[in-house]
DNA sequence: GCCTGAAGCGAAAACGTTTTCAGTTTTTCC
DNA sequence: GGAAAAACTGAAAACGTTTTCGCTTCAGGC
């Protein structure tokens, strides 16, 4: 059985409630304190959180929700979280629910039996529709990267459709004309970014072409490798974020296809293999750190401030060019 | 206030031992688990978990400590931890240390506060040491990716002297003779691939040159980018993991060399983006879905026979051979 | 020297569960 | 039909803390 508090009281010869003041910072005379810090020592008391949770009803603990820890958006976005709440003196759940809104619901369900402080939640499109019909979670909740219209809901997104519109007119500017977007089918996100590549598109008086996968390499890559496979392949290709860019590069290369002669390529996320590959790849940066620290910032705010207005906070992306989108040549363009 | 089994219990007209007996599972009759149902679903009750814990005095709960959360081969070990927790029906506090010994002692202690089941723990060579001199935790621990010595600790590792020799012969075989080492230097594992590195090029008869940075891509590239301005480039370069291996192809693609005629490169893990870089880079494959899977089974059975004989389970890892190691040609072999 | 207020301290209650214990009812077995 | 065993139930204790509530002591102001 570990040592109570109990045991360090009787060891230092005080009342348990005088530990409990020491340690938490009460008001204890400096006699007494040092008893109780060498008792505290010399038995290698460890408080037990449950305990203290129970009682102080509050758990210093933050839920950190997304959809897949393996994409580097996902990781970057967790480690500035981490690092925000390692700050703030508050512990990190991290829980990964594989894009799949039955595990989404069971992790937020968990989150309130660990009655935590708050949540920072990457909802899939299932969950954003949920909380616009109102199911509101009982405790402060900032939304990141996917919020929808998500009402009444704190959150942290990139300027989705601005970014998608940016890439477009970054293609056309380079004398692309069929350019064909890949969006990945489980978040709000790829939606918006559709949006805006079609808002652009149409903006020319081209016709766009979206098409939907399951944010995953391999689905990217199969769906790419496909039109292939039909001959139907645009001048250019968008994809919505970094698992789909990497699924397309793989198709390309398993074709032997080059960028941009065959096909121009750009998407998002500024990953740190994206410059390596062929002339590099022409990306939208998301301030993936920034994203983190907003979203801590804005759950702090809302917990000192339960009834202020509901902010969303709209980064915008920042598009870096590279060789992935060099201008098309003329005498190509002639074929 | 949220609602407690004490409100389900009045709303039941039953004891708060009925409620507490319908949701864990014990004898209750069909005529009062149902009033209970009935009544959990009206009240909207969630257990109080810290309550459920300090009573229980267990906490279904692991920790999981790793190094650097956007190194990608522990993501994916920590999905898989994930995984097979989820299937054990416990829950994972993830930790994140950044390499930082303090960091790891404050995690390490904050899991005895929160009295988890047991901890799958992937040590800088600080702890390690520490170990070593017999600082046992009070709880179950499994170590993962870097045990070294650690005697008296289950283990899930890589069989990493085995795999640096395995690199060196391979480049051996390619006709490479001047091969130099860069290991990371916070872990046991950089020292045991660089001893298997220098076995087998001692046992070629060839002078070793290992090289330790720290496990970042940024470190990484300023040592290779100095060798390049000293000019005292060797044939080939072996990277001891995956943030090395990125790093020195940054700095070969900054000095504009190529891979393998100015520098042939072999590393480890198997990421993503190691076959679409130039001609695809060789790497030693780490099993990293298993490493994870092994270390969560030994944890389980670590707690179900506390005192059965420590075991060390050691994976072998697959040389995955592509063009950045191709056979150095002989002509150039002449200069 | 007395009164007031603050500081310091311990006893005990409280947090929301599970579990033990004892009591009652039901079932089973002869 | 009766006794023994099993099943069910509620009261109360327990888990390890923090916090409330008094009580005592001490300092300061008159």
């Amino acid at each position: 059985m570990a040592v109570s508090i109990k045991d360090v009281a009787r060891a230092a010869g005080v009342s348990p409630a005088t530990v409990s003041r020491t340690l938490g910072g009460g008001a204890v005379s400096a006699a007494l304190r040092d008893k109780v810090e060498d008792a505290v020592r010399r038995t290698g008391y460890r408080p037990n959180l449950s305990a203290r949770r129970l009682r102080s009803q509050h758990s210093q603990t933050v839920g950190l929700i997304v959809a897949d820890i393996s994409n580097p958006f996902f990781t970057a976005v967790a480690r500035a979280v981490e690092h925000a709440a390692y700050a703030a003196g508050l512990r990190v759940i991290l829980c990964n629910t594989d894009e799949n809104p039955e595990k989404e619901a069971m992790y937020l369900q968990l989150m309130e039996q660990e009655r935590v402080t708050g949540v920072i939640f990457a909802p899939t499109r299932a969950s954003v529709e949920r909380l616009d019909r109102g199911g509101r979670p009982p405790y402060p909740m900032v939304l990141i990267d996917r919020a929808g219209r998500a009402s009444g809901q704190d959150a942290v997104v990139l300027d989705n459709f601005a970014a998608g519109s940016m890439l477009v007119e970054h293609l056309l500017g380079q004398g692309y004309r069929r350019i064909a977007g890949l969006f990945g089918n489980a978040s709000t996100t790829g939606i918006e970014r559709r949006d805006g590549y079609e808002a652009a598109m149409r903006r020319a008086g081209l016709a766009p072409a979206a098409h939907f996968a399951a944010p995953s390499i391999e689905a990217a890559e199969q769906e790419i490798a496909r039109w292939f496979a039909r001959g139907t392949l645009p001048e250019a290709l968008i994809a919505s974020n970094g698992l789909l860019l990497m699924g397309a590069v793989r198709a390309l290369r398993a074709a032997g296809r080059r960028m941009p002669e065959d096909l121009a390529v750009a998407g998002f996320d500024n990953e740190s293999w994206t410059d390596l590959i062929g002339p590099g790849i022409t990306v939208i940066e998301q301030p993936v750190a920034q994203i983190g620290a907003e979203a801590m910032r804005l759950l702090l705010e809302r917990l000192a401030a339960p009834e202020a207005p509901v902010r969303k906070i709209v980064l915008g992306g920042r598009c870096v060019i590279r060789g992935s989108t060099a201008p098309r040549p003329v005498n190509e363009a002639a074929e």
